[in-house]
DNA sequence: ACAGCTATTGCAACTAGTTGCAAAAAAGAC
DNA sequence: GTCTTTTTTGCAACTAGTTGCAATAGCTGT
């Protein structure tokens, strides 16, 4: 039972005139079925789970292809293994390399920085889906406490 | 005869508490001489072509720990290989996804966008040094032409 | 149904980068 | 100076991800 969410990423690739075959509809039911983030390693479990013949070329490939067509983000959140998830509404992520926890950050947060690039340097930038580091609260006043612990 | 820059650099390794060993020296020359980006790979074969006995470890490990003291500059530039820099003043970089040019962006520019997040997500950003893919004038225009060329 | 075309897949070989571990080099203690 | 400890290096094996190419699957027109 296809979910209303996966017909829907079934008309957009029909709309880019390309096909839905078994192995992408596989990797996007994975997708769909993984809360977060995953790894390409996760979705080729995933999909090799329910039928162990696709390949991790093909993984690969699709999971780039639906990068392309923005309906994929590809996250480098700094660990060995770049990350993957399906999109809804354009978002970024805010990633504290001290402890690794994840804040969503809406895409209209960046609307001033924008328009300054776009004005101050005729450059249109795009903003795809980006991860940006930091330290987050708790590790701050972990960090300021006097005798902190070593970072 | 080494740089007024790269006795610099020394001094800043030192105050690490890190050693400036041969190999770190001459992967800071080949940075030094290498102007813009350059690749691990560029950075190894000009170490190499002066001691042929480094090596691709020693180079890569030396990057990674120049990146974390500050004074390089890792950018995923969308290319195969990642892209280093040896830092002087901390800026950003404007890709044009379409035809690769590069763009400088100072680090001011990111203020308004660092003080929006630290007040409204209590999250401290860095952003040490980073790549913005977008558009740029030239290419905006090509594409916006009449029977514009294929992207 | 069949021929011809394009899109897609799987395989194997490859590339960039990383890791574990033992050897070498430097620094420090006495 | 020599013993000990820490830092750094080199090697080899490994991992994630990519690429070239031949084989397959799915249209399209007739």
């Amino acid at each position: 039972m296809p979910s209303e969410r996966l017909l829907q990423y079934n008309a957009r690739l029909a709309a880019s005139g390309v096909r839905l075959t078994p192995q992408r509809f596989m990797v996007l039911e994975v997708l769909a079925a993984s809360p977060g983030h995953t790894t390409a390693d996760k979705v080729l479990g995933g999909v090799q789970a329910r039928y162990p013949y696709v390949n991790k070329t093909t993984v690969y490939r699709t999971l780039e292809l639906l990068t392309a067509l923005g309906m994929v983000a590809m996250i480098d959140a700094g660990g060995a293994q770049t990350e993957y998830e399906l999109l809804d509404a354009p978002h970024h992520h805010l990633i504290c390399k001290r402890c690794g926890l994840q804040i969503e950050l809406p895409d209209a947060t960046l609307n001033p920085l924008r328009q300054l690039i776009e004005r101050e340097h005729n450059f249109q930038p795009s903003f795809d889906h980006f991860a940006l580091f930091g330290v987050c609260q708790a590790c701050q006043e972990q960090l300021a406490a006097p005798g902190g612990p070593p970072p």
